[in-house]
RNA sequence: GCUGAAGUGGUGGAAUUGGUAGACACGUUGGACUUAAAAUCCAAUGGCCUGUAAGGCCGUGCGGGUUCAAGUCCCGCCUUCAGUACCA
């Protein structure tokens, strides 16, 4: 009887379907545990085999909880909504909504056949409006916040007015726009409606603001600071411009300490953390005003150093600062405006790349130093970033290399500050062996005591105060695509009114073109039939009906990582009508576990998230303060490509080895066409491709020998090797223990289907030995010792692989198990039975097959994690090796009993040592491992 | 530059956290079974030395150090990958 893959697999899938196998129930005694992948955006080019790795990985884990007895939640879904979506449709020329849905059925059809335990009854799909309807209900849940500092937490707009009214707004602490102006309850009671508005915009969580943000003409979209990488969009590749246009945005700055201290509390590795700290960006010092001389204005400076502040011999703004034109003097006008005009006409990109130029100009103007009232030159440069601080610095050269360049560079003053510090070639920035000299009252403190003293001196002038900077900037959220969740938002005289909760959701639709338009008009604008009955009768209600905009709803879309922040919640409880999920539901399921996904989230998603579930959990739906417990960034599966060598202007190709021998150029080829040792078939690439039909092949040994590059895997560099085809030929068990089998779980490693030969001939192995040529040969006989010990080393090893994630070394440990149990002969129940159980987290359909004939009813995964019994594994008798004056060695049995000088005994009296010993006086014997015995000569 | 991770056979990778380095698998070589191929099974496989065996020496990026003992710990370098960058 032979190990029929394909038939087990479907058998299994089905059984599993059909009897709802892995439905997690919302009510049960069992402890719980949440598993949750990543969810996968439906792309149109379907599953390559890097896809599934972080699936098999936490699909082994749930299933492995199971098996330990807890009630575990391991939904999937789809991040349908987003950009990918979108240009995948357009390039396919159809609607957004029709292409989704056939790349769901195909990745559902893929994951199928992997047999994943998934709860498909909570599938959710962001772009599904049963799903979006409670992502435009947060959205006004935000709308209708404000976040209060000295609660720490976020509250409603409604205690926010009932402040104003009642006292104004002196004593409010919030995050909010800093152009904000006091004013009384007298003075809020008096504001029309629409100047209420107003001000409450300014206080609101997510609010309407004109802002600079990144335009990508290309996309025809605007792109929040993460989806920008190296100055061009992360997708496509595409130049990024800045743009002023009016946006929606999530006061992420809110949270800013928040997110920074949560850190703290979770399980994730020490890299990803770094890097939401870098993005978090805190930065601790003070904030500086210096009188502009000859004007009423003030410059305000952000700096980590205000103990250096008398070694300030200029200032210097970015050329955007908005004081610029007004204190330019008129001799300095025509140079300064020209700079400006070539700093702008720089891209991102180009003032990125070139960090080295020191350029900058004079504005003619002074400012005051607050304790010395000397004249502080003011300067423009681009080395000052607008969007930093506030685009402003008080440059101190002699303790800032930037500052020191550029005084150097246009020959500024530098004044020392530093007690014996020579300063001749560069700044000195060491900030714990800095003694402060020639500083008036600072002079002889170190850096912290002249940081404090400086702050305390400037509050006391009324100029400046302590000050934590952050660089995590408010996240834009509006989009000027089609495919993505509309807003529930019109507008009222301009001012952006939420719809009403009861009309959710604000279904996504139907439009004639969802193409981007390159001016940045929202495609949603192109709408004919983008009215809705209940928002008109809620219009109509409104007195200023006639002031409504041609367009009175919003137009925009929300952005991809909009339903991503928080669909972890939607899965306790996927199917409720009537809340995002139920307060019992997610008391019950708190958070995730375990989340397992790929590394390109790190300033992205799971950022958001954090944000929404901090958010969600100030106003009290939901309990807990992170979404995401413990976190594994699984590894890229790397693809192997093909490479052919052309010779320069001919059709002749030359195999690997000839190739130095002409000027020849690469073109990459599909790695189907290529057998194990690297021989391409020629006749297949003929086939592949028309421009292959006539060439030439130039052979070494008759074969024509392909070179190799390992590079991502995509179908552009016709590496992509599919999961379904490995299935049909070696299984999906073979698949699921291969790809653990590659390498550590989170490293990025090589593709190489030949080397799946390896599982696969081990499941066969495992298959006969439960078969006695045709027959199920499994008996009742007793376990020897040695059955035993092999069975209950394999359980260690496994547990505690599968508790540290190390699942490429179980592999081993279960070919390892099989191979001895063969030579053994052993045929036992008792020790069969909990072996399979042991492999069933990896091997899922093969366990399931084979657990049915050992007699049972149940899915195998109802059974009891086997017992660890650690007498099984305990000898007698141990082999140490001995070391002899760290050189020689041999190795010894000792009885485990033995007492230390017991053993020390035994080992000067064995006649290997006595031979050793010979004529030589020793000074120590050790005996390994555990314990050193010293044995004195 | 900064931050994080990592360098082990021909390849992917193990190594009980300081205790016989190279498990397991791929690949390669040889053999068995086959008319043959596939499949399967067996053996060998880090390098070097001695004719073989036994055995020995050298070996975990490089150079030092601690230790009876170092892939593992410490100091100083080199290289690769990832993230980030004029952050005041």
């Amino acid at each position: 009887m032979s190990y029929d893959f394909n038939t087990i697999e479907a058998r299994w899938q089905n059984y599993w379907a059909e009897n709802g196998t892995f439905k997690a129930d919302n009510n049960s005694d069992k402890p719980k545990y949440y598993v949750l992948d990543m969810f996968p955006y439906p792309s149109g080019a379907g599953l390559h085999v890097g896809h599934p790795l972080g699936y098999i990985a936490s699909d082994i884990y749930a299933r492995y909880k199971r098996h330990k007895g807890f009630n575990v939640l391991h939904p999937q879904g789809y991040d349908s909504f987003g950009l990918p979506a979108e240009q995948y449709a357009i390039q396919t020329g159809q609607h957004p909504a029709i292409t989704t849905k056939e790349n769901i059925a195909r990745y559902r059809e893929q994951l199928d056949k992997i047999g994943f335990s998934f709860d498909w009854s909570r599938e959710v799909k962001t772009s599904d409006p049963n799903f979006y309807k409670w992502t435009q209900w947060i959205f006004i849940e935000l709308f209708n916040s404000w976040y209060d500092k000295d609660t720490d937490k976020a509250r409603t707009i409604d205690d926010l007015e009932a402040i104003f009214t009642s006292e104004g707004n002196a004593k409010i602490n919030a995050v909010c726009d800093e152009d904000i102006t006091a004013f009384t309850a007298a003075d809020w009671n008096n504001f029309s409606s629409k100047e209420k508005q107003e001000v409450l915009l300014k206080y609101r969580l997510t609010y309407l603001a004109e802002t600079e943000v990144n335009w990508c003409p290309q996309l025809g979209t605007v792109l929040a600071n993460d989806e920008i990488v190296n100055g061009v969009s992360e997708r496509g590749g595409y130049p990024v411009i800045r743009k002023k246009m009016t946006q929606w945005s999530m006061r992420i700055s809110a949270y800013a300490e928040r997110l920074l201290q949560g850190l703290e509390t979770i399980d994730w590795t020490d890299s990803l953390k770094e890097s939401q700290r870098n993005w978090i960006g805190k930065s601790v010092g003070a904030s500086v005003t210096f009188k502009v001389k000859e004007h009423d204005e003030v410059i305000e400076v952000f700096t980590t150093r205000p103990d250096t502040i008398f070694g300030a011999t200029f200032m210097t703004l970015a050329p955007e600062h908005e004081l610029v034109a007004k204190i330019t003097t008129p001799e300095q006008k025509a140079a300064i405006e020209a700079y400006i005009e070539a700093t702008a006409k720089r891209s991102e990109r180009e003032r990125m790349a070139d960090v080295k130029t020191i350029s900058g100009e004079f504005t003619g103007a002074y400012a005051e130093h607050p304790f010395t009232k000397e004249p502080v030159p003011i300067w423009i440069g681009d080395y000052v970033l607008a969007g930093y601080g506030t685009g402003a610095v008080m440059a101190v050269p002699c303790g800032d290399q930037r500052d020191y360049d550029f005084a150097k560079h246009f020959d500024i003053p530098i004044t020392n500050i530093f007690e014996g510090i020579d300063i001749s070639e560069e700044a000195f920035a060491d900030k714990e062996k800095t003694i402060i000299a020639n500083s008036d009252f600072l002079n002889g403190l170190n850096y912290k005591k002249a940081t404090k003293t400086a702050i305390y001196e400037l509050e006391k002038l009324g100029q400046g105060q302590g000050k934590t900077n952050y660089r995590l900037r408010d996240a834009v959220f509006s989009r000027q695509r089609y495919w993505g969740e509309p807003f529930p938002v019109y507008y009222v005289d301009g001012m952006p009114q939420m719809i009403d909760v009861a009309h959710l959701p604000l279904a996504l639709p139907e439009v004639e073109k969802y193409l981007p338009t390159e001016t940045g008009e929202p495609p949603l604008g192109r709408a004919d039939i983008w009215a809705w009955d209940a928002l008109k009768g809620e219009l109509a209600k409104n007195e200023d009906i006639d002031n409504v905009n041609i367009h009175p709803l919003e137009l925009n879309t929300m952005p991809g990582w909009a339903g991503s922040s928080w669909y972890p919640f939607r899965y306790m409880d996927a199917n409720n009508d009537h809340e995002f999920a139920s307060a019992e539901a997610m008391q019950y399921w708190q958070n995730v576990d375990l989340y397992i996904g790929g590394n390109e989230h790190a300033t992205g998603h799971l950022l958001y998230s954090r944000f929404w579930t901090k958010f969600l959990k100030d106003r009290a739906y939901i309990t807990v303060d992170e979404p995401f417990k413990k976190l594994i960034n699984q590894g890229m599966i790397l693809g192997t490509s093909a490479i052919v060598y052309r010779i320069s202007g001919s059709n002749t190709y030359v195999s690997k080895g000839l190739k130095d021998q002409y000027e020849t150029e690469e073109l990459r080829v599909d790695v189907s066409l290529i057998n194990s040792s690297d021989e391409l078939n020629i006749d297949a690439l003929r086939k592949w491709q028309p421009q292959f039909n006539d060439a030439d092949f130039e052979l070494e040994d008759e074969k024509y020998i392909v070179g190799r590059e390992v590079e991502k895997m995509s179908k552009r560099w016709f590496n992509v090797v599919n999961p379904d085809g490995i299935c049909e030929q070696y299984g999906a068990d073979s698949l699921r223990l291969y790809e653990m089998f590659l390498g550590p779980l989170e490293q990025a490693k090589p593709w190489n289907t030949a080397g799946i030969t390896g599982v696969h001939s081990f499941l066969k192995k495992l298959w006969k030995l439960y078969h006695d040529g045709e027959t199920f040969g499994v008996t009742d006989t007793e376990p020897t010792k040695e059955n035993l010990k092999t069975l209950h080393k394999t359980i260690k090893k496994v547990e505690e692989d599968i508790e540290n994630f190390s699942f490429n070394t179980s592999v081993s440990t279960f070919m390892i198990a099989v191979n001895e149990l063969t030579a053994q002969k052993c045929t036992s129940r008792a020790v069969l039975e909990p072996l399979i159980v042991l492999i069933s987290p990896y091997a899922p359909h093969i366990a399931e097959e084979l657990w049915q004939k050992l007699g049972h009813d149940e899915s195998i995964s109802t059974a009891a994690f086997p017992v660890f019994e650690e007498k099984h594994l305990v000898e007698s008798t141990k082999q140490y090796p001995i070391s002899f004056n760290g050189k020689m060695r041999f190795t010894m049995e000792l009885s485990l009993e033995l007492s230390k000088d017991e053993i020390e005994a035994a080992v000067m009296a064995h006649e290997k040592t006595q031979e050793q010993l010979a004529g030589r006086e020793p000074k120590k014997v050790i005996v390994v491992p555990g314990k050193i015995v010293n044995v004195v000569g």
